[in-house]
DNA sequence: CAAAAATTGGTATAATTTACCAAAGAGACG
DNA sequence: CGTCTCTTTGGTAAATTATACCAATTTTTG
């Protein structure tokens, strides 16, 4: 597998900030022509190195006021109680990430939800259903000071 | 501004989730011709219902191996300082998350790094240099189990 | 330095997007 | 209950864009 050069990390900067750009305007902005511009998006498809395309849509627009951020700690730690948490937690569209931690908390949740009430509904009727929880704490967030989905290249 | 029905929905939760979709493809899954798909994923841009377009890329496979979240609390919560911190993080790309924060932290920071080293150089170069913040508490992952962008409709 | 391999760039074709217009459907009002 | 108006839909044609193919150039290797 033929790492990324100067080029590739250009491509790729470049599509994670507007993947709408034609191969004419990448092309141009990379440095080179058409064809060999289509011939390496295609292969950072291929080789798995860009993931995905998808559509960002505005929070507020949906009407999803609230994120909060939940600590977890789990009564076990064994394998087969991280993979059952898991496997609910990745059911659940409220749930945006969620991180297996170091320190004194076993898993970080980010969470968005309509509004409070909505938030608490997710946390009775989810959340706190599931077994094998030994605490649960939320932060809210006030606002989103930034958001990126552009990993540094 | 009229809000969203059920088939702006549809394809809003569609393009979350591949935005590569034809507009043939899209119009099938959301049951309607490809001219009044075509105008209602326009109206949705034009509305910033849809924000943009992006290509996601591998957090492995540009080497970033090192997820932190960070705990920041400011000396002091003037507007004006938190202006001054929310300009100083727009600026780094290893920020990729950024939240003002209720409860006993101000900030919450979601950071990516190649590895320990280079997360230190963040730590040492940029966000230790800030004026104006009282405390710093980095929590490491040890792994994404969900990471997703599509918010729910 | 020469041969082989990889990468590039141009052109032609296929696929997709977009603009335009007529037809169907929904809502308001007598 | 019907008719007028406004909105939304669907089809067609033109323009734009993506993609496949091949020759030319550059880079790598022995």
């Amino acid at each position: 597998m033929p790492d990324l050069d100067a080029i590739d990390r250009k491509i790729l900067a470049s599509l994670q900030t507007d993947s709408r750009l034609t191969m004419q305007e990448l092309a141009d902005k990379v440095g080179l022509s058409v064809s060999p511009c289509h011939r390496r998006v295609k292969l950072l498809e291929e080789r798995g190195v860009i993931t995905r395309y998808v559509a960002t849509v505005d929070q507020k627009a949906l009407g999803l006021h609230v994120s909060v951020f939940i600590s977890i700690k789990l009564a076990r730690q064994k394998e087969e109680d991280l993979n059952r948490f898991a496997r609910a937690i990745s059911k659940w569209d409220e749930v945006l990430e969620c991180y297996l931690m170091t320190g004194n908390r076993d898993y970080l949740l980010r969470v968005v939800a309509a509004d409070l009430s909505s938030y608490e509904a997710f946390l009775k009727n989810k959340l706190t259903r599931l077994d094998g929880i030994a605490s649960i704490e939320s932060s809210f967030a006030l606002s989103q000071v930034k958001y990126s989905i552009a990993l540094p290249v």
